[in-house]
RNA sequence: CGGGGAGUGGCGCAGUCUGGUAGCGCAUCUGUUUUGGGAACAGAGGGUCGCAGGUUCGAAUCCUGUCUCCCCGACCA
């Protein structure tokens, strides 16, 4: 993508209503502005990483044996009255009333829908287990959002369930999305720690919440210090084998959110025990037939009988994500994204355009380095150097390759890490095969 | 929902107390000179001051109502 066409309106100045780290840089970088509050439009930068998160939640979905769905935003109240929540959610939940009439609402989370879908098909045990996700806009009328992105009101959120037979089933899968959502915090670059946790309003037995670190987190949060040698990353689970043994090793190290943690019965050393704050991430609940029971979610087992499927429901906060990551990867000068959800991995500066020996070399590279697959975002815009340094910085990519004059003469580039800062001279001939 | 703050060119803000018809910085456009960490000079365009009503010869400024946004708290898959 060349800069000079590129829709990216970058900010010097940071607006007045942006508090945190993650919601001013993702105005200066020209992410998202806002529509209303807690509702945000995503401009083309902020759409790309949205898109990559997205990706590999639905990867590791997929690979835990989900399969992807769409249920739509707007639900019917019917369902809701079924389940006993249309009273319960209370005004945090949009209600909407069409031109007949008919109350609808714009769905906070999918429960009931994704049930009666699976009642109206599924008779047999044979037919079990089966893991259903989607990944679809949500909107709860919060009483104050804020935090940019990090607590919206209308905001993308990946959410799975699953429907077993049995509790032992039940926790099967509660298991493979346990595991997934390891790998998929640990592929955007995030340490999550998964806390037991409150069930609140969606009711069950167990739960977990995947918490990331941060100073801006919005829950204090208690850990053993022994997470912060876990690595999830070179997790290769095999998704059809018993993954309780992972399970336990996650989980037999104390974490626990404020609500749940007792300092005099947690057994953790005072040495030990690290005090911080988190961002909720994911939050995991197995609970049996709270949903199935009142909506007549029932399939035949072996012997005959009809019995209410167990289930659990899974979500991840998408769109929070990325403030997450922000929160987790800045300094002064902007954003520092992880490669794997980076908008593009190259920032191309042409320090000198309209010179003829730059510009061709930069068009060179452009070219090249998209032939190799390299996503590559070409500042050939005429502005001065630092303009060029201080926005590339401030959009977070991971490399940058600086093609100037003096450079040239002796036919280098620079390229640097916008993680370590570190800076180094590389052949232009060299450069391509270096970042493929 | 309780408490507090703010709405003035795209962004950040001054002006409001002490009414006289809108200003600064950045950004934008044109030109010239520049060019390795957010350039300089010259010129130009763009707002009727959230909205509605009222007081007044005259309202960004005073009064009433209303909408929106933000912050703290409570709330919170």
């Amino acid at each position: 993508m060349r800069l000079s066409r590129y829709f990216l309106p970058t900010l010097k100045e940071t607006p007045s209503e942006a508090q945190i780290a993650s919601h001013r840089l993702m105005l200066r970088a020209g992410m998202i502005r806002q529509g209303a509050a807690g509702i945000y439009s995503w401009l083309p930068l902020g759409l790309r990483v949205l898109k990559k998160i997205e990706a590999i939640v639905r990867e590791e979905q997929d690979r835990a044996g989900a399969q992807e769905l769409l249920m739509p935003t707007i639900q019917s109240a019917e369902l809701w009255v079924e389940s006993g929540r249309y009273e319960d959610y209370g005004k945090e939940m949009l209600r909407i009333e069409d031109r007949h009439g008919r109350e609808m609402l714009y769905g906070p989370t999918n429960e009931e829908l994704i049930t009666d879908i699976f009642r109206k098909e599924v008779r047999s045990y044979r037919d079990l287990p089966k893991m259903l996700y989607h990944i679809q806009w949500k909107f709860r009328d919060e009483i104050r959002p804020r935090f940019g992105v990090m607590r919206g009101r209308e905001f993308l959120m990946k959410d799975a369930y699953s429907f077993d037979l049995t509790p032992e089933g039940a926790v099967r899968s509660y298991n493979a999305m346990f595991v997934a959502y390891l790998r998929t915090f640990a592929r955007l670059g995030l340490k999550a720690i998964p806390m037991r946790a409150d069930t609140g309003p969606i009711g069950g037995d167990l739960s977990h919440e995947f918490i990331i670190l941060a100073e801006t987190g919005e829950s204090q949060v208690f850990f053993h210090k022994d997470f912060e040698k876990k690595d999830a990353l070179s997790l290769n689970p095999d998704f059809d084998a018993d993954l309780q043994p992972i399970v336990d090793d996650w989980t037999s190290i104390y974490a626990a959110t404020e609500e749940m943690h007792d300092a005099a019965t947690c057994g953790v050393a005072e040495g030990d025990l690290v005090t911080g704050r988190g961002i909720e991430v994911g939050h995991i609940f197995y609970f049996g037939d709270k949903y199935s029971k009142p909506m007549g979610a029932t399939v035949q087992g072996p012997d005959g009988e009809l019995v209410n499927v167990e289930m659990g429901s899974y979500g991840i906060g998408v769109s929070r994500l990325i403030g997450a990551i922000i929160e987790a990867f800045h300094d002064d000068n902007g954003i520092i994204w992880p490669e794997s959800v980076a908008p593009f991995k190259v920032g191309l500066i042409n320090l000198r355009s309209g010179d003829a020996a730059c510009d061709g070399a930069c068009e060179q590279l452009y070219k090249d380095l998209g032939a190799a697959g390299v996503e590559v975002l070409y500042d050939d815009r005429d502005e001065r150097a630092g303009a060029k340094f201080a926005n590339m910085d401030l959009i977070g990519l991971p490399w940058q390759v600086t093609v100037g004059p003096r450079g040239l003469e002796k036919g280098m580039v620079e390229l640097k890490n916008r993680a370590t800062g570190e800076k180094t001279e590389v052949a232009l001939a060299e450069i391509v095969a270096k970042l493929s």
